[in-house]
DNA sequence: ATTTATTTTTTTGCCCGCTGAAAAAAAGCT
DNA sequence: AGCTTTTTTTCAGCGGGCAAAAAAATAAAT
C-alpha cells in the first residue's frame, strides 16, 4: 500500500460524504440538511443518509427548533449541531517553561484547563512525553474527569515536525533529533495520539475558531520568540515535502544580515523575533541589557530613541517579509498573531504600510488583514481543534466498519 | 453555478477516470493496462472499460508489441500510448520582440514553428489578437497545415494573468490593464483557446517534457529580464486566491534594497534580472554600458572586476532567495532555467552553495535541484503542453456528451 | 375548522461506475 | 497438443448518489 498524502486516506466514497457533511455542520455551528446540501453540492437525499448516520453515531445532534422572527411558511428547518457531549478531546502545548493542557468537548467548547510547569526547557523525548502523560493526568484529575473519557490527545511541538507521519526532525525541547516520536508517545496513552507543529496548530485554532473560518486558502504567522507559519491550502495544513516547511521565520530578509539562532545570516526571525529585538534595543546598554520586550516597548514610550527605532524597523521588515509572502503565495487571507506585549498602534500601522506598498500591485484587492494578539491558550485550543479534526476521522471510519459487521 | 476552482470541474466520476487514465498513459509514455491500473489504484476491469473509450475516441492507440528480451511467458501485454496523430495543438508565447508559435501532436512532438517578428514590443489587446492570429497562419501556411487541423491554442503572456478565468490584471506586452482577454483572444480563433502566464507556460513544460515528469510538487524558477515562477503542488499549477501569485521576481531580498522595475525596493529582480546585471556592471562606465549578459561574462572572463562581482553577487543573492524558497514551500524538486548566456560553473556553484547553507537543515535530503539553460522555444512548448491537458478535458468531455446522445 | 400553499425532510426506485471473479485470450514451455 | 502463465475482457452484483414522489410540518386563506 502506497503511503498517501492526505489524512482521508481509506475513507471510501461514503465516509467522505459523512466526513464532508459533518465538517460542513461544525463550521457552521448550525444549519439545516438542505443548506448542507447547498454547500456540498448535493443532493438532500444524500444528506439525510449521511447525516442519519452521524445522528445514529451521536456524533451530531438535532437541536430545539428556534422559533425564527421571519415568519417562514413550509416545514420548519431542523438544525442539526455538533454534539458537543459526544467526545471530549485534549490538547497539548509543550513550552519552554510549561505543559498547557487544555480539554475541549466535540464542539471545541472549553471543559477546562490546566498548566504543569516544566522543569527543563529541553529533555530526552522519553522523559518528555512522561512529563506530558503527567501533565494530562493533572489536568484529569483536576477537572474531575477519567482519562477513559478523552477520544484523543493532540500534542504540539516546537521545531520540525512532521504532522503525517509523526517523525520529529528536530524540536526546541528535545534534546535527541530525529526521533520516531509518535509510537513512543501514543505507547503512554490509551486513547488516538495525534503529533503536530505548534506554528499549525495556531492555523488550525484560527480555522476552527478564528479568522480562517470558511477560508480555503490563508496563511497564518506567529511572532514570539521566534517566528513561524502555518499554511492553509483547499482547507488542509500544507505540509510540504518532507513535512517541514512553512518556515517564514527562515526566510531571508536580508542578504548576509543579521545572524539568527539558526547559524544563518539574514533571517527574518533574526530582525522580529523577540530575541533580536531586545538584542538590538540593549546596544551599548552593557550590563543593563534589556530582559523583555515588554521593557523595550516601555522604554520606546518613555522616549527612547533606540528601543523606537528598533521597534519601528521590526514593523517595517515584517511587513516587507508579508509582502514577499503575498507576492509568493496570493493568499486569501493572513493572519498575524504576535505573542504577550500589545504593540502600540503606531507599530502595527508601519508594517500594514509597507505590507501594502511592497506587494505586487494587481488592481485586485489585497487578501484580507487580521493582526492579533496571540495568547499562550492558543495553541493549545488548537492542538484540540487538531484533535477534534483527527478524532472525527477516525469515528467516521469507525462507524463503516461496525456497518460491515 | 457557483466558479470552482479546479480545472476538472463538471467531469463526472468516468470521465474523471477516462481522464486519470489518459494523463497516466501519457506520463508513461508507453504502458499496459495493467500497469494503469496499479498507478491509478483501481481494478483491471475499469480501467479497460477508461481505455476502451479512449481508444474509441481515437485518443490513444495500442502499439505494435515490442519483443521484449527478457523471454515473458503468458499473454503479452498490449502497450498503450497517445495517439499523436489524434490532435494537432498550437502553443503561442508572446515575447518582447517575436511571436513564437509551436505546433505539436498530440504527444507533444513538434510538428513544426514559427517566429514572427513583432513591431512593438507592447501594443492594444485588440491589435495583439491579431498579430497572435496572423502568426499562427502563417505557421499554419508554412507548415502546410490547416487551422481547421488544430484542435487547440494556448497563448503565454508575461504579467499577471489569471489561467483559470482568463482575465489579464496588467502584461508588459499589453496597452490597457485588466482585460478580460480570454473572450477576445477565443472571438478571432476557430478552436478553443487558453490563456496562462507565461512562467507557468514553462512549469507546464518541465511537467510534460523536462524534470517535472511524474512528480507532484515542484517548483520552476525562470530567470531572463525579470525573475518568474512557476509552482506544482499535487500536480496542478498553484494559481493562489486572485490567480496571480508565485511573483518569486518580486520576493524582497534586501530591506530597502535596490530599486526593481517595479518601483519598488530590494526585490529578487533587482538583483539578478538581466537589466540589473547589466546595470550594476556598467556602473563608472558612462558612455560605454554594456548592452547584454553577454557582454558581462565575456568581461568577466577577460578579467573586469566589477563584471566579476556582479555576477558572483547575483548568483550568491539568487542562491539565498532560493533557500528562503525551500525555507517556504519544501518543494520535492526545484529548476532552476536560465535565459541565453550559459553561465560559468563556477557562478552556478556558488549559488548552489549559497542555496545549501541557507536551507534549513532537517537531516533530511535536500529538494532535488536542476539548473538548465531555458530557451526562447520552451516557453512556447509549454504553452502547447498546457494546451494539450486543456484539449484533453474537452476531448474527454466532449466523449460523455456523444454518449449521453 | 378546513383547505391550500409552501418548505423541509424522508423514502423509494433507478442509474451508473467500480469491482471481484471468472472467463477468455494469447502467448511460452514441455 | 496440453499445461502454465500473464494479460485482458466479460459479467453480475454492490453501493453511492440522485430525481421524483411522498410525507411532514407549518402559515395563510377561505
Amino acid at each position: 500500500m502506497m503511503k498517501e498524502r492526505t489524512l482521508h486516506h481509506d475513507l471510501d466514497a461514503r465516509e467522505m460524504t459523512r466526513l464532508r457533511a459533518f465538517q460542513c455542520i461544525r463550521e457552521a455551528g448550525q444549519i439545516s440538511r438542505t443548506d448542507i446540501a447547498k454547500a456540498l453540492n448535493s443532493s438532500p437525499a444524500t444528506v439525510t443518509s449521511a447525516c442519519g448516520a452521524l445522528l445514529e453515531a451521536g456524533l451530531i445532534r438535532d437541536v430545539e427548533a428556534e422559533r425564527t422572527d421571519a415568519t417562514q411558511r413550509g416545514r420548519p428547518r431542523v438544525m442539526l449541531e455538533v454534539n458537543g457531549e459526544a467526545l471530549a478531546v485534549a490538547g497539548i502545548k509543550v513550552a519552554r517553561h510549561a505543559i498547557h493542557v487544555t480539554v475541549v468537548d466535540f464542539k471545541g467548547v472549553e471543559i477546562g484547563s490546566h498548566l504543569s510547569p516544566l522543569a527543563a526547557s529541553c529533555m530526552p523525548a522519553e522523559a518528555l512525553v512522561m512529563a506530558v502523560r503527567q501533565a494530562l493526568d493533572d489536568a484529569c484529575e483536576k477537572l474531575g474527569l477519567s482519562l477513559d473519557a478523552v477520544a484523543g490527545v493532540a500534542l504540539g511541538l516546537p521545531g520540525f515536525i512532521n504532522g503525517e507521519t509523526g517523525f520529529m526532525h528536530w524540536s526546541s525541547s528535545v534534546r535527541e533529533r530525529n526521533v520516531d516520536f509518535m509510537p513512543l508517545f501514543a505507547r503512554h496513552l490509551p486513547c488516538p495520539a495525534f503529533l503536530e507543529n505548534d506554528a499549525n496548530l495556531v492555523a488550525k485554532a484560527e480555522q476552527f475558531f478564528g479568522a480562517g473560518r470558511g477560508l480555503r486558502n490563508f496563511l497564518v504567522v506567529t511572532i514570539e520568540h521566534g517566528v513561524g507559519m502555518g499554511i492553509v491550502q483547499d482547507g488542509q495544513l500544507y505540509r510540504g515535502e518532507r513535512g517541514c516547511g512553512a518556515e517564514f521565520g527562515h526566510m531571508k530578509v536580508q542578504f548576509e544580515g543579521a545572524v539568527c539562532q539558526c547559524g544563518q545570516r539574514g533571517c527574518l526571525e533574526a530582525y522580529v523575533g523577540d530575541y533580536a529585538l531586545i538584542r538590538d534595543a540593549s546596544v551599548g546598554r552593557q550590563g543593563d541589557a534589556y530582559k523583555s520586550l515588554t521593557d523595550i516597548l516601555d522604554a520606546a514610550r518613555a522616549g527612547d530613541r533606540l528601543s523606537g527605532e528598533v521597534l519601528e524597523r521590526a514593523s517595517k521588515v515584517l511587513g516587507v517579509a508579508l509582502a514577499s509572502l503575498v507576492n509568493l503565495f496570493d493568499p486569501e487571507h493572513i493572519v498575524i498573531a504576535r505573542l504577550r506585549p500589545r504593540f502600540d498602534e503606531a507599530h502595527t500601522q508601519a508594517m500594514l504600510d509597507a505590507l501594502k506598498r511592497n506587494t505586487v500591485q494587481v488592481d485586485a484587492p489585497l487578501p484580507g488583514i487580521t493582526v492579533r494578539n496571540l495568547d499562550q491558550k492558543m495553541w493549545a485550543r488548537g492542538a484540540a481543534a487538531h484533535g477534534i479534526e483527527r478524532v472525527s476521522i477516525l469515528k467516521i471510519r469507525a462507524r463503516g466498519d461496525q456497518d460491515a459487521a
